[in-house]
RNA sequence: GGCACCAUAGCCAAGCGGUAAGGCAGAGGUCUGCAAAACCUUUAUUCUCCAGUUCAAAUCUGGAUGGUGCCUCCA
């Protein structure tokens, strides 16, 4: 039974599709104008630990993803720089290559990164016309006003505005920076459609002229689309909760007049010194530069599973080189179960089974679900349990059965003859038991850049 | 100013009323000429502080202190 906390009642909840077997869900995608940075990338692991849990679980999924390429592009403040144009005078390429430029490294990270790719992926740019025909639906019911520069919410007209975040918008207003808009009939009225000025690099034809939609209606349009007007599951980040969230749900809740997502999901920020992680603070991080100073993007997934998606995790590096090493030593003894010929008894893999199912049906309780993973592999080496550990990795995604000896398995061609000529000479001495000879031996390998190590199968060079 | 969330060993982090998971680091050991690696063992009488509820609290309540996020585009 899996139990999901939900955003909207502040509470776990039982968890149960609406219709049989098949889990709808939507999750909120990249925008992509931009790198996506592992702030970014933890929340789609939360996604794919979600939608790997529920498959663990025997359900079907239909998931939905969106890739924002209109929209977010451009600053809403008049004063706000045009990311996109800069981006696209820069690279010399047009708003449409810069977004599959960007939306091709997020797929290769991702990939990376072990996380399952949703059943759909939808552009903004492919539903315009859907998304117009979603606000004139808007327009019609009464819940869309037009201003000189477009197409805005009334949020007066939803009663229920506020939900999601549970913030007294007055109260919040009172005490925040808010652009005036005299315009707009409530500070707090979001743009459905926006009208173009001639120069904007992305526009459409629509029943109020030249433009392009607002930063809300994609989400609303398109999980209609592809799930229907109800559906299951809707996943996000935490930041998204205040306004994007709360305006997708006056959009689709205004038009279809009931609730229109059972469960709503949040993934928790990552962290940088115990403060924010921004690229206007520079302290982000893409996968590809992690991987330049010797990490992979599955010690990175590791380490993301290391904490609860709902807490905040504070990226750090001598966190993350722990990660890597337990990663490591995982992987190491796994091999050494995969090789056993033992068996472990049915009643101990059962309970391990059920303590690891008890754990991921628990909110997602990864980390204890790791934690099952280790006290079980510290049991004595037997192959089953290496088949059970296949079996979590399921859910884990870190590709354990590429469990390996530990010993790095380096391949002698590419080490310079001056270093096996050393290697040799220290052998010599050894023989010889000439060992502040052997020593010295080593020190000049190693400044050369390499590593040699005895072991009970011979000697080991490793590049340093 | 308003609204949330969080505070557990040197570090990361579970635990959600029944007497502190797991990982990293550290310590001891096995192995080794010595290292390194690997493996084994071990490491919080106590959960920021102060009251309270209870037979029983890290876990519930109230208060204090500290931290973070949001209220503006953001995963």
């Amino acid at each position: 039974m899996l139990k999901v906390y939900n955003t909207l009642s502040r509470k776990k909840e039982e968890f149960k599709p609406l219709v049989g077997n098949t889990v709808r869900m939507y999750s909120c995608g990249p925008t992509v104008y931009n790198y996506a940075h592992i702030g970014n990338l933890r929340t789609y692991i939360f996604m794919d630990i979600l939608r790997r849990t529920l498959r663990y679980d025997g359900y079907k999924i239909k998931g939905v993803m969106n890739i924002t390429d209109v929209g977010h592009l451009l600053s809403d403040r008049d004063d706000g720089e045009d990311k996109m144009a800069t981006a696209a005078k820069r690279e010399q390429k047009s708003p449409y290559e810069i977004a599959d430029y960007y939306a091709g490294v997020f797929y290769t990270d991702i990939d990376k990164l072990n996380i399952s790719r949703p059943e759909i992926i939808a552009k903004a740019t492919d539903h315009i016309n859907d998304m117009i025909e979603y606000v004139k639906a808007l327009v019609d019911k009464g819940y869309g006003y037009e201003t000189s520069d477009g197409i805005y919410f009334d949020i007066s007209k939803f009663k229920e505005y506020g939900k999601l975040s549970r913030l007294n918008l007055d109260e919040q207003i009172a005490g925040a920076r808010v652009e005036v808009n005299s315009e707009k009939r409530h500070p707090a009225d979001f743009a459905l459609w926006k009208k173009a000025e001639p120069e904007h690099i992305m526009q459409w034809e629509s029943p109020w002229g030249m433009g392009y939609p607002g930063w809300h209606i994609e989400c609303s349009t398109m999980s209609k689309k592809y799930l229907g007007d109800v559906f299951d599951i809707h996943t996000g980040g935490v930041d998204h909760i205040p306004v994007h969230h709360e305006n997708e749900i006056a959009q689709s809740e205004a038009l279809e007049d009931k609730k229109t997502v059972d469960y709503w999901m949040h993934g928790e920020f990552m962290l940088v010194n115990n403060g924010k992680m921004s690229k206007s603070l520079g302290n982000t991080y893409r996968i590809s530069q992690l991987e330049e100073m010797g990490y992979t993007a599955l010690d990175f997934r590791y380490f993301c599973l290391n904490a609860h998606y709902r807490k905040k995790l504070n990226f750090t590096f001598d966190g993350l080189d722990a990660a890597k090493k337990s990663y490591e030593r995982l992987l190491g003894v796994l091999y050494q179960h995969k090789t056993s010929p033992n068996s472990t008894d049915e009643e101990k893999l059962a309970r391990y089974k059920k303590e690891f199912e008890d754990a991921i049906n628990d909110d997602l309780n990864i980390p204890m679900a790791l934690g099952v993973l280790w006290k079980m592999v510290r049991e004595e080496k037997s192959k089953d349990i290496y088949k059970l550990a296949l079996d979590m990795d399921k859910v884990f995604g870190l590709s354990l059965d590429k469990a390996k000896a530990v010993e790095s398995d380096e391949t002698e061609s590419d080490i310079p003859d001056e270093v096996t000529a050393l290697v040799n000479e220290r052998a010599e001495a050894k023989k010889a038991k000439n060992y502040a000879l052997a020593d010295e031996i080593r020190a000049k390998i190693s400044a050369l850049g390499y590593a040699v190590t005895d072991t009970k199968d011979g000697v080991k060079i490793t590049k340093a």
